[in-house]
DNA sequence: TACTAATTTGCAATAATGTTGCAAAAAAAA
DNA sequence: TTTTTTTTGCAACATTATTGCAAATTAGTA
C-alpha cells in the first residue's frame, strides 16, 4: 500500500471532504499520465462507485480546478488534471493538447503553450485551445 | 420561394438523391453562417422530419465532405460547412474556430490557418485543430 | 472517544443523445 | 409508366448524463 498523500494533500488544499471514491480517481489521474473519460474511470476503478458518483466527482473537480476539460473533435467528454497553478474557477491550461491516433491516448503538453494567432477584424480572443492529433512519442519509438 | 439552387448542386455534385430534408438542412447551414448542433436543426426545422433522418443526413453530409466536425471543449457535437474544396474522405478543416461566449455562436475563421507548433522530440503531428473563445465580431459592435 | 452538523454517496427515476432494423415512401433510371 | 435503388419514418433500444432524496460518511466540537 503506497503511503503517498499527495491525493490527500490535493483534496484538503481545496477544501474538499477526504473521501474513498474522491481519493480512488485522483489517483488514476495521478498514475495515469493522459486524459481520463468518465468511461475509463469506471472501467479502472472496477465499478466501485456508483457512476453518478463518478459524475459528481468529476463535476467537483472540474469547479475546484483539480481537472479541466479537454477540447476533442468527436463529441467526447476528457478530464486532465490541472498540472499548474489553477484556482477555483480559473484555469490556466492554456497548453496544447495531444491526441494520439494509435494508442488514443490523449496527453496534456503542458510545456507547449497556444500560439497567438492574429484575429479578424472586431474579435476579442479570450481564450484559445489546441488539439493535434498524430503519433505520439511512444507508439513512434515501439515502431 | 427562393429559386436558389445552391443546395441541389452541392447535392448533385456530390452524389445524393436530392430529398426535402436534405435541401432544408443544407440550406440551414447555407443560411446561417455558423455551425449548427444536431439541437439546433430540429429546432429550426421545425421538427418536420425524424431525429433519425437529421442524424443520417447529417452523418451523409459529413461522409461527403458538405461539413466538417467543429472541435469544442464540452461534449458538443457541432457540424459546420466545409468551404473550400473538401472532397470525400479528405476534409481541410484546417482553419481556426471561434466560439463567442456572448451570442454563443460557432464561427469558422475560413481564412485563418492553424499556427504550426514546434512538439517535443518524437510526437508526429497528422492535423491540428484550433478553437478561440472570446467576443465576436457581431456582439461587440452592439455594445 | 462520542456527539453533532454538514457533506457526500447510492439508489431510483428521468432526461438527453445517439443507433439499428425494417417496411413504406420517394427519387432516379430505364 | 414501370422498375430499381435510395431514403425516410417508426419503433425499439443503447448510451450518456442529471436530479431528488434518504442513508451513510466526514469533520468539527465537546
Amino acid at each position: 500500500m503506497s503511503s503517498s498523500t499527495a491525493d490527500i494533500d490535493i483534496l484538503r488544499k481545496n477544501g474538499l471532504h477526504v473521501t474513498d471514491s474522491r481519493r480512488v480517481i485522483l489517483n488514476l489521474f495521478l498514475k495515469y499520465d493522459g486524459a481520463l473519460a468518465h468511461a475509463d474511470i469506471e472501467k479502472y476503478s472496477s465499478s466501485l462507485y456508483d457512476r453518478v458518483t463518478v459524475y459528481r466527482t468529476l463535476q467537483t473537480f472540474l469547479e475546484k480546478g483539480i481537472v479541466h476539460l479537454v477540447p476533442t473533435v468527436d463529441n467526447a467528454t476528457l478530464y486532465a488534471l490541472c498540472k499548474h497553478n489553477c484556482i477555483e474557477g480559473h484555469h490556466y491550461d492554456n497548453h496544447v493538447h495531444f491526441i494520439c491516433s494509435h494508442c488514443n491516448k490523449t496527453s496534456c503538453l503542458d510545456d507547449i503553450d497556444v500560439p497567438e494567432v492574429k484575429l479578424p477584424r472586431g474579435f476579442r480572443p479570450l481564450h484559445a485551445a489546441m488539439i493535434i492529433s498524430g503519433i505520439c512519442k511512444m507508439c513512434k519509438s515501439s515502431n
